[in-house]
RNA sequence: GGUCUCGUCGCCUAGUGGCUGGGCAGGGCUCUGCAAAAGCCCCUACAGCGGUUCGAAUCCGCUCGAGACCUCCA
């Protein structure tokens, strides 16, 4: 099946066709290390991942994604800072070389980041390269040097700049938003540092060093210029050492369309002469509770405060998997227990398929129009809710004891393909309890005899022994079953 | 001020002109000590006002409302 998605460059959702048969190149624009993810991370990480998936499992391409590992950049540089208050005691005394104090707080964090992706169900084997932007200085530097070769970029009190009005004599600046240079609105944040550009629209390359922070030899034009990378031109460089450009697709949270995004265009082409990508695909942010996530607010949540609520990871990657990638997530606690709910209907959906009679009706034409609808939605934008929406539809059409011998292998087959994009089931038989203790199972049984010769009150006395062992006691009509407490 | 989304059942989400979408919550039943699990059934909404049309949640206009971005937040 052919993908069709929705290209911010054009504004209009396109059939998809890799530049390259052999594999689709994919660039992510990744983390910034200097906290651990939040909810709004995973979001922007969750999308790419439902792509690529989708690219593999349904249209059959080979994939290579890259999502890059920010470890230097404003923020980083203050946390590690030498006396900040963000500096965790667990990493040591901090070092004389603001370099190293940099790499101490961005590793940890890196792999903070990796075990949350890991956690969300994002499998490191399909991420085909975690670059960091300290490791590609060598490659922004040349970039660097082409720009001002061409003329694009002028140097001002050792830094260099980008040269946006020259740029826009030539080209177009705003293919992916529409920028009135002239009018940005007054009192609008404008970036406070003392940096000194030519005009307002300009975007720094390389930032001159500042006391005591990290920063890296650099000669342009036969100027020395200490200094570290600006903030764009370290994904111009990976994507074009990592994937080579054009590459397919270019993704990125909405606010990174512009400056970031349009800036990372217009540097690839003034330093390399192409485009970056043909298509550039933007995720629409996440709301807590319906309003923007924010400190001030204080529904700020990274995935750890969600796991330490006793959250469970799974039911918090469907939830947000189950929304269209482009429209605004409201993460609620109601919704995540609807997710939570719906979730766990279809893994008792698949468990009843490994057990139990056989039923033996025909449902090969529901499973049919399964597959199709949950397929065609994906390749339509990636509309997971109308594609989610399918399998239960199916799923009451189609009861798992009413599934035949033939319907079933069929099911746990198109399930596995859809677990393969959506991936927060087990298709497995129901797991063995855990070894109940005979305590346990004593008090239980002598709870059904109370029971039996109705002595409630003995019951229910019983029913609280068992609940204080951390198990639970379910009746059905002629047996009961224990189980462990969540 | 500029650019752009969006207002659908209690909540979340599909749906680019006609066929009462799905999930969660709620109600009923299977099943009567209590509770819980599972399954089944029920639950006809489209911000407002005009217009186009045989027919509009869907197209057009206006109004009201919500939100995002506008120089380093995914």
């Amino acid at each position: 099946m052919k993908l069709s998605l929705y290209n911010t460059l054009t504004k209009k959702i396109e059939p998809f066709e890799p530049l390259n048969d052999a594999e689709v190149r994919i660039y992510s624009c990744g983390p910034t290390v200097y906290d651990y993810a939040h909810l709004g991370n995973l979001k922007a990480f969750l999308f790419p991942d439902i792509l690529q998936r989708t690219l593999r499992i349904v249209c059959g391409y080979r994939v290579k994604w890259v999502m890059n590992i920010t470890d230097i950049d404003d923020k980083t540089i203050r946390d590690s800072a030498i006396g900040s208050e963000r500096w965790n005691p667990a990493f040591g005394e901090q070092s004389l070389d603001p370099k190293v104090n940099l790499k101490v707080l961005t590793s940890f964090y890196e792999q903070e980041f990796r075990n949350d992706l890991a956690m969300i169900g994002i499998k490191h084997s399909d991420i085909s390269i975690m670059p960091r932007a300290t490791d590609f200085i060598a490659d922004m530097q040349d970039l660097i040097r082409n720009i001002h070769d061409s003329g694009y970029a002028y140097i001002s009190e050792g830094s260099v700049y980008f040269d946006v009005a020259k740029w826009r004599e030539k080209e177009h600046y705003g293919r992916l938003f529409a920028i009135d240079v002239e009018h940005f609105k007054s009192g609008v944040r404008i970036d406070a540092d003392e940096y000194s550009r030519e005009h307002v629209s300009d975007f720094v390359l390389w930032k001159a060093v500042k006391d005591a922070e990290p920063f890296w030899d650099f000669t342009v034009a036969e100027q020395q210029l200490p200094g570290r990378p600006g903030w764009h031109i370290e994904c111009s460089a990976m994507g074009h050492a990592l994937l080579g450009l054009p590459f397919d697709i270019h993704t990125g949270g909405v606010d990174l369309r512009f400056p970031h995004h349009e800036d990372e265009i217009a540097q690839s082409k003034a330093g390399y002469g192409q485009e970056t990508a043909q298509f550039w695909c933007h995720n629409e942010f996440l709301e807590v509770e319906g309003k923007k996530m924010s400190k001030s607010f204080g529904n700020f949540y990274t995935l750890r405060d969600l796991l330490d609520k006793g959250m469970d990871p799974m039911d918090i990657r469907f939830s947000m998997v189950n929304a269209q990638y482009g429209s605004v997530f409201n993460f609620t606690e109601f919704g995540l227990e609807s997710a939570s709910k719906a979730r766990k209907r279809v893994q008792e959906y698949i468990y009843s398929c490994f057990e139990g009679n056989l039923g033996h009706d025909n449902h090969a034409e529901e499973l049919h129009r399964l597959k199709q609808d949950f397929f065609s939605a994906l390749c339509d934008d990636l509309h997971m809710p109308r594609a989610i929406e399918a399998l239960f539809t199916f799923m009451k059409m189609c009861p798992a004891q009413a599934l035949s011998h033939r319907d079933r292998p069929a099911f746990l087959e198109l399930i596995h393909d859809i677990n393969e994009i959506v991936g927060v089931w087990t298709i497995a038989p129901r797991p063995e309890m855990d070894e109940i203790p005979k305590e346990v199972k004593e008090l239980a049984q002598q709870r059904w005899d109370a029971k039996a010769s109705k002595d409630f009150t003995k019951a229910d006395v019983l029913r609280k022994e068992i609940s204080a062992r951390g198990y639970v006691i379910k009746d059905s009509k002629d047996s009961y079953t224990i189980l462990k407490e969540e």
